[in-house]
DNA sequence: CTTCACGCCTGTCAGC
DNA sequence: TGCTGACAGGCGTGAA
């Protein structure tokens, strides 16, 4: 669910509400989220620190805790994390509560259970391989034109599956892919190996403009996504190919075709996109 | 090494 | 109305 743009909104709509509270109490009504440690030295490890910073990375969310302990959040498909005043009713799906010291209270909530939390200190972080192998981010210093043809070169897969491997790009997942392809006139299936430097100047100029506008549109509402504060994004009436099956593409008004590229639903202009 | 199918979960929707 | 199967924004694992 949650990419890139859809997590930092949760992290800017979140950060001035939680940044120096303290977590009284937590409710672990669903144990199995939580990845590591056990759930008794994770509420140990949780209880009574105050948040100090609010980071993300690619689409982990780090909690930056008073002792040098990092809480890592992952929403996987269906998770969310809303801030929840003192006596407001809680979403039905709710499955962990920190309780803050206003009385407010941070939920954790998912309605498919795939999200996981970690807690660990900030030199342990790499037991997340997730974290430890992630490639650059869109719009990160790092993630230059050079990086990102050198990670085609000779590659024999495809251009979305190589997109979707956070190994190489991080923070992309199958919407702005679809739409970063979009963009660039790319078709979802061409080889990643065999893209021409014009397209990959195309597409690397498509991803940094398409995650910055997800951004600024405050995410994706397909369904389930909501910021910090439980609002909607806006990015969903803006997308060009994703959800647009049979709809005419917006550039030549042929229909959006819809298949599978790399076992994900793809969505692709078939005349825009080669 | 890469690529693929599958499992993890619940909810929704199309088709019958 | 009710049932079944496909599918959904992610990612780790194991097999090929």
């Amino acid at each position: 669910m949650p990419e890139m743009p859809e997590v930092e909104t949760v992290r800017r709509t979140l950060s001035d509400k939680v940044l120096g509270r303290i977590v009284r109490h937590m409710d672990i009504l669903l144990p199995r989220l939580i990845k590591w440690p056990s759930v008794h030295e994770f509420q140990e490890n949780v209880t009574g620190k105050s948040i100090c910073q609010l980071r993300r990375r690619g689409k982990y969310l780090l909690f930056d805790l008073s002792d040098g302990m990092v809480m890592v959040v992952h929403l996987r498909m269906t998770g969310r994390l809303h801030y929840n005043p003192v006596g407001a009713v809680r979403h039905p799906h709710t499955r962990i509560v920190f309780k803050l010291d206003t009385g407010d209270e941070l939920l954790y909530i998912d309605t498919r259970t795939l999200g996981t939390l970690h807690v660990m200190p900030e030199s342990e972080l790499n037991r997340i391989h997730g974290l430890t192998t992630m490639g650059p981010e869109p719009l990160s210093a790092d993630f230059t034109l050079d990086y990102l043809r050198g990670i085609l070169d000779g590659r024999q897969g495809n251009i979305k599956a190589l997109l979707l491997n956070q190994q190489y790009v991080g923070g992309l997942g199958n919407i702005y892919v679809d739409e970063c392809l979009a963009l660039a006139g790319i078709h979802p299936e061409r080889r990643a190996g065999a893209i021409t430097m014009d397209e990959i100047e195309k597409l690397h100029t498509a991803i940094n403009q398409v995650i910055d506008e997800g951004i600024r549109h405050g995410g994706t509402t397909l369904r389930d996504y909501r910021d910090g504060e439980g609002a909607s994004g806006n990015h969903q009436h803006h997308l060009a190919v994703y959800g647009r099956a049979s709809k005419p593409c917006r550039n030549c008004g042929t229909a959006i075709v819809k298949s599978i590229v790399a076992g994900r639903g793809t969505h692709f202009c078939p005349r825009c996109q080669t």
